[in-house]
DNA sequence: AACGTCGGTGTAAATAATGAACCAACAAGG
DNA sequence: CCTTGTTGGTTCATTATTTACACCGACGTT
């Protein structure tokens, strides 16, 4: 299923060879790897030049996940407001698998604000969403972050067990992540837990600004219209709010 | 994968042992295959009940093949249109695997309506949707459905290869489909296909209405408004209508 | 014409998946 | 209060599976 991982924002097709030289895996396993997946509609073949793409299976699940908990549904509107509020790229992701799955992205009007691809697998220690999910996640998961040997994306990247034990204190402290370009140079992140039923982290809502426009009042007036919006959106999910979270400026 | 497929509209999380008799595999080895997934975001584990469910990384994939591809943008609206024009539930669904994908449906404001479960797959020989799809498929796709053998769904579905040849190619003339309640009592559907770049069918567009409703002018009124939608959403996805298609009632 | 790449196919070797038995924990029932 | 039947999860020896090498024809470039 690592195979999916390979198609991107920018990449939607990839052809058998190609895949199995990602992969590092061999041709014959990855086209039969293909086609049992294609069985399932998770893949298609483009009938014309016999590269390979994400299914409309994929289309159908969603919609049934969908179905069972309305989650884009319930963020988007807030996502929205949020974007206005700020002036600033929102966005919201949820646990799956070993990162955060991007969910939704709404960008502000204005002219300079950041890009964030859809459908991005955001690192759980290299992003504001990371940071503020990790630190409120299950002990076990908070656990298994910690044990992971760290890849260094930018050069502030937390790359020692150590830095990032801190922030993850510093995180649970405040109530909120911050990320000073520790995933993309020039990107400046803040974002606070979603809380699932059992009063741990979920997910994340986030706020990405350009770290040009980082000042003391954007970023109070950026956590004034977070700190909300995620309350909002854990109730819309179904979740709770641990009573001792506070978000502390 | 084929454990994905359990998941339905009704029932969104399943026990592990009851996974593992629906599916008829080993306990011990559905377990094994739901961890997999879940490192992959495919499923997630409900912490309260240990119970699983479809996880938010398929939500993530599906916006990458929205992103690549944005066919729910294209359809929602032509669906909604539909469904005014006709007074009866509209859908659309795409090729997956073996089955047709539901991609989308909409219905009408009035009482009495046709339901149609969100991400259902569809069978190819069973639904007005199918047969568009199969008789406007390409050729090696057209006789792999008929090589199959057919599961009767009700007391009209078609379950002999002749009966379905037969059908095939009176929807291959009229250039639509008509499944009277052969998927589902009391349900009266009509289908057009839904082209790709390469003129053959990528999925169908249908409506759906209660069998006791239907007339002559009823047929031919939404046939009419089926005509055109499929059209545009036919060039919506990319897809080319070949010049030989036409609609005759 | 030579070369590289493409998608795809067989087959023999080697690995990985499999499932019966077992466990602790919980619930319903007598 | 014990029985009986669930549940989710684990173990380990057996086994069948996947794997990867080599090869193929087709297409495009040089």
């Amino acid at each position: 299923m690592k195979l999916l991982d390979f198609f991107t924002d920018k990449v939607t097709e990839i052809g058998l060879s190609d895949l199995a030289r990602l992969s590092g895996i061999d041709k014959a396993t990855v086209l039969r790897m293909l086609q049992d997946m294609a069985e399932s509609g998770f893949v298609e073949q483009n009938p014309e030049n016999r590269r390979w793409r994400l299914g409309a299976g994929i289309l159908r699940l969603a919609r049934l996940r969908e179905a069972a908990q309305p989650v884009t549904r319930v963020l988007t509107p807030i996502l929205e407001r949020l974007a206005g509020d700020t002036g600033e790229t929102a966005h919201a992701s949820l646990l799956s698998g070993r990162d955060l799955a991007n969910i939704g992205v709404v960008e502000p009007t204005r002219a300079n604000r950041v890009y964030i691809e859809p459908g991005l697998a955001l690192p759980l220690h290299a992003t504001a969403s990371g940071l503020a999910f990790t630190a409120f996640a299950r002990p076990e998961q908070r656990d298994r972050v910690l044990g992971r040997k760290l890849s260094a994306i930018t050069g502030t990247t937390p790359v020692t067990r150590d830095s990032l034990a801190a922030m993850l204190t510093r995180t649970a402290a405040r109530g909120f992540a911050v990320a000073d370009q520790t995933y993309e140079d020039e990107v400046y992140g803040l974002a606070v837990p979603l809380f699932g039923p059992d009063g741990f982290a979920c997910g994340a809502l986030a706020v990405a600004t350009p770290a040009s426009r980082v000042s003391e009042p954007h970023e109070r007036g950026i956590l004034a219209a977070l700190a909300p919006a995620a309350a909002e959106a854990t109730r819309g999910l179904g979740g709770r709010v641990p009573a001792h979270h506070r978000i502390i400026y």
